[in-house]
DNA sequence: CGCTGATTTGATTGTTATCAATACAAGTGG
DNA sequence: CCACTTGTATTGATAACAATCAAATCAGCG
């Protein structure tokens, strides 16, 4: 079961494309492997960073604290997922904070071998180059949508999102209210109210289970 | 002039430390030069993204527009930073728009030529995983600031970290308020309100010519 | 010196956070 | 399988922060 793990903690990285089953094989051989619990932490802001996390099942949020001790959701981390950028640089603390929200397994590479995979396969440097790209492009839309747009209009738009990417009309959500909420830059309750608000327009139906059904996309994304 | 600005280019940039100088002349002869005059537009969003863009003296604000048509400022690049990310992976679309707030200087190199320098000097690659990882960081703050934080420590927090990274107490600010309010996520009436304040406060004193002097960082950095 | 754009100041409004209480769901242990 | 406990979600009332709109002042520049 976890020798089983192992291939397919390889396989599932993006990152590790391209390259032949021998070298998959070596990439195995220095991996590790983790089982976290719903609620387990998997690193601590302040932690050193010194390993490359992969996501072979399960679900992780990663977080950061702001000052006033306010929580913000960064990345849910899915399967086939990878954290810890930074492992590949010099900064050698993090900056964030991860915890499982439901059972989870995690593959580890540390962070000299990383390197030393890096310097030998120069295709996975280019492919974390575009891991890197996505995020940043992702954290960007992020940012310029809390800093810019209504709750409203972010809720809204998390919902088609979601849907299209599922490629369905209803779909669960993936996250407790909270948790959508510092996602989203916003409370519990007001997304309460807003989901509320946009059933009773007729945009969305809400139906036991956290599941929401998406009547009028159209609709939906023009809320502003 | 123009051939000295070649090497000024190529000499700024970090990502190409490490590199011998008949590397570094290869790299110099595949670069492109181009001016901008003040309020000059780089590019825009949905421009086609081919190549990586090097600030050789200047000042470019990046920034995207939401939905609504809002503005949000992303990055400030000043002499010595890059642009163009994206420019190494499949993306092919721009997301975000640049613009010169000052009369600026800009080397570029085109995709493909870039591409194969970071498969001849992997420790580009690396360098440029390095570059990205500390504007991931950047960001990931940005958004947890900007999400969770009141405007009011948002501006306090600038001022602090600005003046903290120059080494001074008293700083020209580099951006307009409009453009300041964008970066913060809020708008020139409420950062004009809220330094008026914080002068009252005695926190900061506020000269002409757009310098702010800090008076008081500790307080300023306790401001909620 | 006059013009244009930037900044400040004032009055008002609206969105959303906060606080508080209740209802609901889920999981635990008897 | 049911009561109990704990966490999660909803709903309501209120307050606060900051956006918006409008007008006046200021700065920089041709």
């Amino acid at each position: 079961m976890s020798a089983h793990a192992t291939h397919e903690c390889v396989q599932l990285v993006p990152i590790f494309q391209e390259l032949e089953a021998s070298q998959l094989d070596t990439i195995e051989s220095i991996v590790q492997h983790h089982h976290y619990q719903t609620g387990e932490t998997l690193f601590n802001a302040e932690d050193s960073l010194d390993t490359l996390l992969i996501v072979a099942g399960g679900q992780v949020k990663v977080y950061q604290l702001a000052a006033n001790g306010r929580e913000q959701l960064l990345y849910l981390l899915q399967t086939g997922d990878i954290d810890g950028e930074a492992a590949l640089f010099e900064n050698k603390q993090r900056t964030s904070y991860a915890e499982a929200l439901v059972p989870t397994d995690i593959c580890s590479i540390r962070r000299d071998d990383f390197q030393q995979l890096m310097q030998q396969y120069p295709s996975i440097s280019i492919n974390v180059l575009n891991v890197f790209g996505k995020r940043l492009t992702q954290l960007e839309k992020q940012t310029t949508s809390t800093a810019t747009e209504s709750v409203e209009a972010r809720l809204a738009n998390y919902l088609t999102e979601t849907a299209a990417s599922l490629d369905v009309q209803a779909f669960k959500l993936p996250l407790k209210k909270k948790d959508l909420a510092t996602f989203l830059g916003t409370t519990p309750e007001t997304i309460s109210r807003k989901l509320t608000r946009f059933e009773k327009q007729g945009l969305i139906t809400q139906k036991p289970g956290k599941v929401i059904q998406i009547n009028d996309a159209d609709q939906l994304l023009l809320v502003e």
